[in-house]
DNA sequence: TAGCTATCCGAAAACGTTTTCGTGTTGAAA
DNA sequence: TTTCAACACGAAAACGTTTTCGGATAGCTA
């Protein structure tokens, strides 16, 4: 077992010093070619690489991005990880991720664990619990103390910093639409509690696309589903109550819940029924029938918060306060479960 | 703005040494009441917090895990990721996330840039690319420098350390056991190319199962799919081929795109054809029908890896050098695509 | 030969901790 | 009054870097 090598050791064993060795490795001019070759074939031998801790110390500086998010299992946040992993790395960053399991107090704990020099900068979704409680003051604390957040998907008004979103509004308005442009028109709304920031623009607009067609609003057709374990027997109510030709739900999980319960219950998905769900995972692509459904781009919002974060990371100084928020443009992705009527 | 607070500025500013103000806020008996007082009141007043970074200089730990994995979006590493994250807190450690992407060489920059202090340890899964070039020196060196690593699912046997892997074979052999035991005498299997190491050991008790029960197998029933997203066809043409009245796929998706590949060609499922998958995903569960699968449990593999890992990093001495290898319990969920005959 | 410049290298500070050891003061015991 | 212990605190080293500044040597010019 060789342990790691250190500047030290490669400047006892070559009888030279520290700085010497130091500069050598830098190839700086101030060294002797002689010396520096010398020198630069020892900690070639002996792999030195510089350690990162230290470097960190001195440089003020980790070259780490710290990422919060409710939940990893779960392929929408998933994908933002390695959207945002792909450019950290390009630019020479590493990524610690820590999940709040939309758990107030786990976000909180785990920022101020991230914040006392671990990282450089935040990325980060709001737990569904500090969207609730609407209590913000880890975050503000952090950028207080200089250091640089991005927010993404789950953001909050509330907090003035770089955001990465897509308009929740406009696509479930565009989605609704395209389902009135087939000639569906007694298109149900599966949607989160109020409190679920995005849950919340995608009802508004699903409200607002049957307002522009001159569909009234029935709010038996609307259902908020508060503990998303348990949805299926309010979706299946839904289904057997209403007179429905579509639904529209504000995440996948929803939209399959939906076709589950429409079979269990004869409903011919999507013969009886179209149903269209919203960020673009797996389950859509690979259920029968293939769901419909709004296009997130994770990757894309990932790489656009990370891209966002280190240009403001390594902005010579801190001149440009402005704070942008950047809208990341969604894609209506047209699969089995919304055919023409 | 306020900066982070540190030992020196709080020494100044109450005109004591650093060294007092450090002993104070560890309540040392050295130092008199009043002082610790006057000194835990202002850090308090200031907010401190120790900077992790020096005390990682210091202490030569980092209290951080590096995680490398293939990929993450995939359900099963992200729910084991979920796994590492919930014991590694617990214990007071942070993750750190890198992907490999299936591929060779930025596995081995990844374990290069962590293992240079940032971390303490590493859990890993092989990519593909590593599997099939059978070049582990970049783990072996890691570990040779007295960094501990604990791998997970796709290991190797030419590397020496901790590990926690499922019975592979022995699940594969169940899973088709079960659909012998229901009736299918006639069962397909669409597995990986060798090289991947649990499609092979899946292979292998596809295998033995058929062995143990006198059915001879039949190598036009084996399908070995060399490139994942163009598996359709190879599918299709296995489906359409052959007399069939079972399909054991030795992942998630295969077993989903069978689905869908038989429905295109209008053979039922479950009624024509069952369908058994492998890594209990949200595709399986979600899916209709839901398909019967055998589960990993990533949370657990992902805890038991993290458990092993902080074990050994805090064990007292390095007295115990064995290395164990956890096998994790697999568990056969039955679920609609897989009815008795 | 005196002085200057160029070349090469080392000492030391700094980043923020913790901890060991030393030191000065006080009060009490002898 | 002297001695000693207890108490309270500070100086400094250490972790591994980078960088500034100063110093030594050599060769050159005047």
């Amino acid at each position: 077992m060789k342990r790691k090598v250190t500047l030290k050791q490669i400047a006892k064993e070559l009888d030279v010093s520290i700085s010497t060795v130091s500069k050598s490795l830098r190839d700086s001019s101030e060294i002797s070619e002689d010396t520096r070759q010398k020198v630069q074939a020892f900690a070639k031998l002996y792999n030195y690489k510089p350690n990162l801790i230290a470097l960190s110390l001195k440089n003020k500086k980790t070259k780490t991005i710290g990422i919060i998010i409710p939940e990893i299992v779960h392929h929408f946040f998933a994908t933002v990880i390695s959207g945002i992993e792909m450019v950290a790395n390009e630019r020479g960053y590493n990524v610690m991720v820590c999940l709040s399991n939309e758990s107030f107090d786990k976000e909180v704990i785990n920022m101020e664990m991230l914040a006392n020099g671990s990282i450089d900068g935040f990325i980060l979704s709001l737990s569904k619990e500090t969207q609730a409680k609407k209590d913000f003051h880890h975050i503000s604390e952090v950028i207080n103390q200089g250091m640089p957040v991005v927010m993404f998907d789950r953001v909050t008004n509330d907090i003035l910093c770089d955001k990465v979103i897509i308009d929740d509004s406009l696509a479930a308005f565009n989605a609704v639409q395209s389902l009135i442009d087939k000639g569906y028109k007694k298109i149900a709304l599966i949607t989160t509690v109020d409190y679920v920031s995005v849950g919340k623009l995608r009802t508004e607009g699903y409200l607002q696309a049957l307002r522009n067609n001159d569909i009234a609003v029935d709010v038996n057709r609307i259902v908020k589903i508060e503990d998303i374990d348990h949805c299926s027997d309010q979706i299946q109510e839904l289904l057997t109550t209403q007179d429905l030709d579509a639904v529209f739900a504000v995440n996948e999980l929803f939209a399959v819940t939906a076709i589950k319960a429409a079979k269990s219950v004869h409903i011919a998905i999507p013969e009886d029924l179209a149903v269209i769900g919203f960020t673009d995972g797996i389950i859509s692509k690979y259920s029968s029938p293939s769901i419909t459904t709004v296009s997130q781009n994770g990757i894309k919002m990932g790489g656009k918060a990370a891209t966002m974060l280190i240009d403001r990371l390594e902005a010579n100084e801190e001149v440009e306060e402005s704070y942008k928020t950047e809208v990341i443009e969604t894609e209506l992705v047209s699969r089995e479960s919304t055919p023409e009527l």
